[in-house]
Formats: C-alpha cells, sequence, structure tokens
RNA sequence: GCGCCUUUAACUCAGCUGGAUAGAGUAACUGCCUUCUAAGCAGUAAGCCAAUGGUUCGAAUCCAUUAAGGCGCGCCA
C-alpha cells in the first residue's frame, strides 16, 4: 500500500528541514523556529512536480527576502539519492521540484504489483465508522433524493472503506410512529372502500397507487374478513402485511441501484427495548427538561441549539426525534463508532443541532457524529424542470428513473456535485450515448486500452512478456503526464474520505481519461519506434487500465472491455 | 424576523486549509481517421470570480455589509 507522492512529499520536507538545520548551524540565517510551510502540487506543471512557499513563510523570522532565502536553501540542499533531481527558485520565493524519471517508473510498477487494490491508503488506521444513508420511508417508494442520497452515501462508504475505514452501511427503517399510522389509514381507508365505497381517504395521507395495490392484495388473501374487526386489530393486520413487503421492495430497488447494507435497524427496535422512553427519562432525571402546555420539553437553547423542542406531545407519544435521539445514541454510545456519519437532506439542517444538542445532554459524544447535508435535486428533461409533486404520489421513483437512465450513469451523475450544491439533472444528457456524456467518456478510455491490449497480444508482444526495466525510456510529455495522474489516486481517496466528498472521484477517474486519451493521440504502442518503447507503453497502459479500473471500482460503475 | 446553502465563460460546474498569467466539460468555429476503437485528439473564441469595504507581501478563496435565488425555523417526519 504505497503511496508514491506521499513518500516524495514526506521526502521532500524532511530534505527541506535538514537544509534550514544546517543553515541555522552555520549561523547564515538567524536561529527562529521554521514557521509551518507547504509543499504542494502546483497546478502548472512548469513550476516543476513540487513546490514550497517554505522561503516565503520565514521572511519574516529571518528577516530577509523570500528569494535570498530561497537562494540560500537551495544552496544548502542535498538531493543525491532523492527521488528529486533538481530544484529552482521562481516567482516570488517559491522552490520548486522536479523529480527524477525513475520515480515515474516506479510509479508504474508499483500500480501493477498493487493491481485491484493500488488506490487502497491506511490513512484510516482501522477506526470503525458507520455510514447511514437513504433511510426512505418505508411507507412508500423511493424517489429521486433518495438516488442521489443513494450514490453519495454508497460511494462514501465505498471511499472510506478504501481509505482504511472499518465502515459499515446502515439502512434505518421508520417502522414506527406517526408516518406509520398514517401508512395504517391509508391502507384501511382503501380496503374499506373495496366494500364501502363512500368511505373517504384523508386529505393528508397517502394516495399513491402503491397503497391501493397493497389493499387489492390484502383482499386477495383475507377477504372481507376485517371489515367487521376493530379498526386497531385491523390497522395491525393491514401494516404488518404491507409493511416487509415494502421493506423487501426497498432492498431489492437498492440491490439494483448497486446498494448493498451491511445493516438494516428497525426504529420499532428502539421503541420495544425501551430505549425511546429512557431518553425522556435520562434528560428529566438530569433536570433538561420542563412542562408547558401538558407537553414535556427538552431545554436545547442549554446545549447550543436555537429554541426549545417538544420531546412528548400533550397527548403522551413522543415526537419523531426522541428515538432519532436513541438511535444516534446507540451508534455512539451503544456500539461505540469512532465516526457516526448521516447523509441527510439539506431540508434537515435546522434538525441536526437539536439532535446534537440532546446527545451532548445525553453525555453522547456529538462531535463524532457528521452530518453530510445534500441539496434538492433538480430534474431536468428539454430544458424544463420536471416538477416532482409527492402528495399526488406522481414524484419520479427511483425504480422510474433506473427504467430511464443506465445506473452506470446515474451513480456518475449523481456523483459529479458536491453534496452541498443544488443538483440539476439533465435526464437527456445521462441516456446519450455520446462523448457529451461523460460517463461513457471514461468507459471509453477502458474499452480502448483493452482494445491495445488485445491487438498487441495477437500481433507481437503480451503483457506477461514486457520488461519493466525498459519502463525509464517513457519521456514523452503525454506519458508523463499520464503517469502524474495515475501516482494521485492514493491521495484523491484520502482527499475524497476526507472531505466526505466522492465527486473528487469522477472528477479524478475523468481526467485520467482524458490524459489517457491524449497519450493515446499522441503515442502508438503499437508502431513505437523501438521494441523497448513498445513495451513500457503497453505497461503503462495497463497500469492506466488498472487504475481506471479501481476508480470506477469505488464508484461501483462497469469497466467495459469494448464498447 | 432568525438560521443554513448558493452566486466564477453563453450553459453546467471545478478552483483543496489565501499563493505564481482564473480552469474543465457542453454549445460555437477550424483542423486531424490507407496507422492500436474519431464515443477520440489538436486549435480558436468566450470571465468586472454578484456588489462594496476590510485584513496582508498577496484575496475567487478569509472577515463585515448589501443584493438575488434555494431551503429550513410545528405538540409533521
Amino acid at each position: 500500500m504505497s503511496n508514491c507522492i506521499k513518500l516524495a512529499s514526506n521526502e521532500l520536507h524532511g530534505l527541506l528541514l535538514d537544509a534550514v538545520g544546517r543553515l541555522v548551524a552555520d549561523g547564515k540565517v538567524p536561529s527562529e523556529p521554521v514557521p509551518a510551510f507547504k509543499i504542494e502540487i502546483p497546478a502548472d506543471k512548469t513550476h516543476g512536480d513540487f513546490a514550497t512557499n517554505l522561503a516565503m513563510v520565514s521572511a519574516k523570522a529571518f528577516h530577509m527576502p523570500p528569494r535570498n532565502i530561497a537562494a540560500l536553501i537551495c544552496d544548502e540542499l542535498i538531493l543525491d539519492g532523492s527521488c528529486f533531481e533538481r530544484a529552482e527558485i521562481a516567482g516570488p520565493g517559491f522552490i520548486n521540484f522536479f523529480l527524477r524519471r525513475s520515480w515515474f517508473s516506479g510509479v508504474v510498477q508499483n500500480v501493477l504489483s498493487e493491481k485491484e487494490n493500488y488506490g487502497k491508503t491506511d490513512t484510516g488506521a482501522g477506526k470503525r465508522v458507520l455510514v447511514e444513508f437513504v433511510s426512505a420511508n418505508p411507507t412508500g417508494p423511493m424517489h429521486v433524493g433518495n438516488a442521489r442520497g443513494g450514490a453519495l452515501g454508497d460511494s462514501l462508504a465505498e471511499i472510506l472503506l478504501w481509505a482504511g475505514y472499518d465502515t459499515q452501511r446502515e439502512f434505518y427503517i421508520n417502522d414506527a410512529g406517526n408516518q406509520i399510522e398514517k401508512f395504517a389509514t391509508s391502507l384501511e381507508v382503501r380496503y374499506l372502500q373495496h366494500f364501502d365505497p363512500s368511505v373517504e381517504m384523508p386529505e393528508d395521507a397517502y394516495h399513491g397507487a402503491d397503497i391501493t395495490e397493497h389493499a387489492e392484495n390484502f383482499i386477495k388473501e383475507f377477504d372481507n374478513r376485517y371489515v367487521g374487526s376493530d379498526s386497531k386489530e385491523r390497522r395491525d393486520a393491514l401494516v404488518a402485511f404491507a409493511l416487509p413487503k415494502n421493506i423487501a421492495g426497498l432492498e431489492r430497488d437498492l440491490k439494483k441501484y448497486r446498494i448493498v447494507y451491511d445493516n438494516w435497524f428497525s426504529e420499532s427496535t428502539l421503541h420495544k427495548n425501551g430505549s425511546v422512553k429512557k431518553v425522556v427519562d435520562k434528560l428529566t432525571e438530569k433536570g433538561y427538561t420542563y412542562e408547558q402546555d401538558g407537553a414535556v420539553w427538552f431545554k436545547a437553547t442549554e446545549f447550543g441549539a436555537d429554541k426549545d423542542f417538544v420531546l412528548v406531545r400533550a397527548n403522551g407519544i413522543p415526537t419523531y426525534i426522541v428515538p432519532d435521539i436513541a438511535y444516534h445514541y446507540d451508534k455512539l454510545v451503544t456500539r461505540n463508532y469512532d465516526k457516526a456519519i448521516d447523509i441527510l437532506g439539506a431540508d434537515h439542517h435546522g434538525y441536526v443541532p437539536r439532535l446534537k444538542a440532546a446527545l451532548t445532554a445525553l453525555d453522547a459524544p456529538a462531535d463524532k457524529l457528521d452530518v453530510v447535508l445534500m441539496q434538492m435535486v433538480m430534474l431536468m428533461r428539454d430544458g424544463e424542470i420536471v416538477k416532482l409533486s409527492k402528495r399526488s404520489g406522481k414524484a419520479i421513483t427511483l425504480v422510474t428513473l433506473l427504467d430511464e437512465i443506465p445506473i452506470d450513469a446515474a451513480r456518475f451523475f449523481f456523483n459529479t456535485r458536491e453534496a452541498n450544491s443544488h443538483f440539476e439533472f439533465d435526464l437527456d444528457l445521462a441516456v446519450e450515448k455520446s462523448s457529451q456524456n461523460p460517463v461513457y467518456y471514461v468507459q471509453y478510455a477502458h474499452a480502448r486500452i483493452c482494445s491495445i491490449i488485445r491487438t498487441l497480444a495477437e500481433n507481437s508482444v503480451s503483457l506477461e512478456d514486457a520488461d519493466k526495466s525498459f519502463l525509464d525510456v517513457l519521456d514523452k510529455p503525454q506519458e508523463i503526464e499520464l503517469i502524474r495522474h495515475i501516482a494521485a489516486l492514493p491521495v484523491e481517496v484520502d482527499s475524497a474520505a476526507k472531505a466526505y466528498d466522492p465527486s473528487k472521484i469522477t472528477k479524478y477517474a475523468s481526467e485520467l481519461a482524458n490524459l489517457f486519451h491524449k497519450f493515446y493521440d499522441a503515442c502508438s504502442v503499437k508502431n513505437a519506434e523501438t521494441p523497448e518503447l513498445m513495451q513500457a507503453r503497453l505497461l503503462l497502459c495497463d497500469a492506466a487500465r488498472q487504475t481506471l479500473y479501481n476508480t470506477l471500482r469505488i464508484l461501483k460503475i462497469d469497466c467495459p472491455e469494448r464498447m
């Protein structure tokens, strides 16, 4: 699990500190502590492979112009035996460093030896992380927002795994509370309507066709057996009949979307084992609640929230947030995860500080809960917004979306934007099989490489026969740029894990495909000038293929060998 | 009224914890297949980084104010 860029960066850090240390020892600069400096990869390749602002940030401490300090440091640097060939002073006082050719060969060899593990890091050090996402209401089908949450959460979980975290995926089933009551009412009305059409559906109940379908299936099995029974019994029977079907449906649809959970956590278990009641009891015991208008309130403002909120209604039923508190308490304390990540719609942003306030009041480590808020999705068709209307049951569901566009496209597209940005999803573009579609652009690069490898194997050289000692002959800009980007995968994985941002990976994939296409255009493998060059390029192709494959595997997107 | 998010090219968006001439992709225009997949590549054109002030060697990036848009602020979830 080596990370060539990180190794080089660490080596450079040491070389710089050594150089400054010698300057201080020789009295060439004042004996001041070296300020924090950065080693970065310049955007402009003419500025080298790495650059540091060391000379600039130490100008004040050393009482010298940055460029003079840079000159002193460069004189004192010992690059022999390092992976750096040379250093030069540039601009206002940057020191730019250029890697040796052998470093690039090392990158390719590294990929070829690590194979499907290339890109993994041990940054997470095995810390236990729980990613909860989608957690769609089991009373109805999933919608487009769930599609975004699914792609985002599942890819994030995969990224965290690659970054060395012990990651679990979890779905929280809201199988209790008001939603279920509403679900029961809706089913009950549809059931009774079958026998007495005058029964009316309440305005705020579920009006979707799925409810009617459940009622009809229920009738096929039980006929009018529950018409005369008391309401509670009838409702329980209907929910017990329909809910498991819905949950199984969620699981099936998500699986089709390539999402498989490690755990499905039922809200009802929190009611049954007393956890929900315990939340209210404990908060009351600690003196953090008060009664007003017959309801029990939590003093959330004492824990940083914007306002107090009701825990138990005047009718004795807890509000939705109580089981949520119990659930997150379970994650952070009972199950003791090092990190719990929730993927939520941005409309929940006001709720997060309240939840955390309650957790803090219960002495749970609320700082271990990170919430990724994602903005709304706007579906675009023919350049116009597709209006969503959830209440009428006419929302576009995840299933209909996936009927319309390929899974690969959905998973890729939903991860092209940061969670935090409003998402405009172009349905026409997602189904398009053309260069305009970024998914195809990336997959095409993979298919192209496979084609090269096939052709070469048929005609002249197989991968197995290619000699790695020829890699040093690669020196064209397109070859070097490609290798440089290949080397960045572990860095990108860490960066995406740290920022909880899978869009970094889709960007990485697009850029990698782009660099390969440029290489392809400029450097023929089959018609390389020498046999050595041909073998080196073939190996580079395989390293690029492997890197592309691994990148798409993180996103769970297919890598076709032919297109 | 209060809080969160957004504002960068004609369109959709990058721009990492402040750094060297502001980047992609689409759309437009011009070239490149007797040569490993043209679902590709090369090139041209396109920007008052919403506005104003501040912080400093240096600001699209940090701070304040303003404007426009989105979303929250229930004894709904």
